[in-house]
DNA sequence: AAGCCATCCAACCGCTGCCTC
DNA sequence: TGAGGCAGCGGTTGGATGGCT
């Protein structure tokens, strides 16, 4: 079978993008969209570029309102969360971080956040050379509970349980990536639709579940000023996905308003005294 | 000053799911 | 109904950069 390579590979530069590669790009998106399929777009735009590499610079470079330099405190937190919950789903993560692209948000993790969780639950393990970032103690906030990963694509990972300082188990998964806890509220996903699992009904205060938000990338489509819209829903709202958060991590008070997810950590592991200010900013 | 090493992050790769024919 | 085309996603790679010795 096999499937025919989205581009030729001789036939195209690859590496980093050069000013005018990204003039050309840029332009052609404002004045025609992504023009039919991006797989057409660099030969109409005159680029001798992959339609895929088109794609990843504009999404997570040239996309008006894509936010750069360092993230905030708040990011963090939802970056944390979100990351307890689901897992590594970037592009849902990302959905939360308005101006945020899943790559950015996987390198942060990756190259920070990642660290400083896994940095207190071995205390043998070498300490990274200090960072530029300006808060360093929140490692601690978002340890989860072992558990099965998120049903959906399939991941092939082998699982190592550790511990933390305070002697709290958790596991890991080859990627070195934490695994995401969900015995008590199973995340399903279906197409490219997240839903509460039945034994989950949505928490709306007027219990209705027809309340929708929180665009997942999957499915964008974009407009001609390169916004997105008419994104993949999630089955629940932010304020959903927080109430999750908060039963998950067994926070009892967090707070949120109509536009973030913001959480409260101390609360998500119960009687772990040391996690009462976890991020001490 | 130079070499080494850790870190960062843009870009790539390959897989998956959806859609169309 | 299945094959092919495409977009999207997440993991990985490698060049650039900066700090340390």
């Amino acid at each position: 079978m096999g499937r025919t390579p989205c581009c030729e590979k001789a036939n195209v530069k690859r590496g980093p993008w050069s000013p005018e590669e990204d003039t050309k790009l840029k332009e052609f998106i404002e004045k025609y969209g992504i023009g039919g399929n991006w797989i057409s777009l660099p030969h109409k735009a005159g680029l001798k570029r992959c339609g895929k590499s088109c794609r990843l610079r504009w999404l997570n470079y040239l996309r008006p309102n894509i936010k750069h330099g360092e993230f905030s405190e708040e990011e963090d937190r939802i970056i944390c969360s979100l990351f307890t919950t689901i897992g590594s789903r970037w592009s849902i993560i990302a959905a939360q971080l308005p101006g945020r692209t899943d790559n950015d948000i996987k390198n942060y993790w990756n190259t920070k956040l990642k660290k400083k969780l896994l940095g207190i639950t071995n205390p043998s393990q070498r300490k990274p050379r200090q960072q530029k970032q300006h808060h360093q103690n929140h490692q601690q906030y978002c340890l989860p509970s072992p558990s099965p990963p998120l049903q959906g694509r399939s991941h092939t990972t082998t699982t190592t349980t550790t511990t933390t300082t305070d002697g709290f188990p958790f596991t890991t998964a080859t990627s070195g990536l934490l695994e995401v806890p969900y015995d008590q509220h199973q995340i399903k996903e279906s197409s490219a639709m997240i839903t509460l699992g039945s034994d989950q009904t949505c928490s709306s205060s007027d219990g209705s579940c027809s309340t929708k938000a929180g665009y997942v990338g999957g499915g964008d489509h974009m407009d001609i000023d390169g916004y997105l819209y008419g994104a993949t829903e999630l089955e629940y709202s932010s304020e959903e996905i927080h109430q999750l958060l908060i039963s998950i991590l067994g926070c009892s008070n967090g707070g949120t308003n109509s536009n973030n997810l913001y959480l409260d950590y101390p609360t998500a592991n119960a009687g772990r005294e040391e996690l009462e200010d976890p991020l001490n900013y």
